[in-house]
DNA sequence: TATTGTTATACTCTATAACTATA
DNA sequence: TATAGTTATAGAGTATAACAATA
């Protein structure tokens, strides 16, 4: 609750982001607990409406998550019918993955809910802060992505 | 890895935040893992040391994490001799908290690491953008403790 | 031999209930 | 009775190894 003792910390990014995803996590999963999905489930469904047709290992490329987390998570999307695995015809071993029309349905309710949250959640800020803070997380991100590359300079942690 | 791709999602504070999150505690871990450190046992000494002989309740409540879950973490900070645990003299229950000198030599060479890191991971940003970065975080985090007040306006989630 | 999806598993983080000793 | 610290435990999230089917 002291919340003028810890100055410190507070000069630093990674504590100020962590404490500010929690926030948006909580929130943003309550939203989406009513639709039965969460911050994953959600970016799932948004990857494949945008790409259907594209195979599961695509799919964990993009979100970044291990494939073996990926299928139980799309188990889950499977049984509440809201995609399809179909299998793809020229490789056998792959599955396609599209929304059916429920998940589509699903997947617009929660994104115009999720626009909601958006607003709530960055409240304070212009809109011009607002492109300016998503622009900035991303460059941070793109620090990450240094790793397979030719390194060299003062590059990021590769472990 | 095809990045063109997956847009929508990328409009939302929620994912960005995450994935840049996700690359700072990467890079912060592994440069605090050379003081056998990671972001919370660090952030704790940090607070340890400005407000030498708080409680351990006090420090859960500044830390944002349970009171079962920093036990086992101050018993690893005590283990490596990083901080002292002393009774209360006024109430026998509790415990006065304190860096060891050898905690207070491992917190100030880490932190000129954190520093560095700090640097490094918001490398592509003036000094300005930072500040006005860490501000924004901040009044996301802020949001979030709109729980125990007044409600009324459009308050974030109490789940 | 390599790749897609899968299973099983393990490790971390986080959250809750219940205990002890003090107050 | 309430509080500080503790124990045990359960649930997420995440990561790796190994397998079957297919390429």
């Amino acid at each position: 609750m002291s919340d003028e003792r810890d100055i410190g910390l507070r000069k630093f990014c990674g504590y100020n982001i962590k404490r500010a995803f929690n926030v948006i996590q909580l929130d943003l999963n309550a939203t989406l607990a009513e639709y039965g999905l969460r911050l994953v489930t959600w970016s799932a469904l948004s990857v494949i409406d945008e790409n259907s047709g594209l195979r599961q290992s695509q799919l964990a490329d993009i979100l970044s998550i291990e494939r073996p987390n990926l299928v139980v998570l799309l188990d889950e999307l499977e049984r509440a019918d809201l995609i399809n695995r179909d299998r793809d015809t020229s490789d056998r071993r792959a599955y396609c993955l599209s929304l059916t029309d429920v998940g589509r349905e699903v997947y617009r309710s929660a994104l115009a809910a999720v626009e909601a949250h958006e607003d709530r959640i960055t409240e304070g800020l212009s809109l011009e802060e607002r492109q300016s803070l998503i622009s900035m997380l991303r460059k941070i991100e793109a620090k990450g992505k240094a790793r397979g590359d030719a390194d060299g300079n003062g590059s990021i942690s590769k472990a």
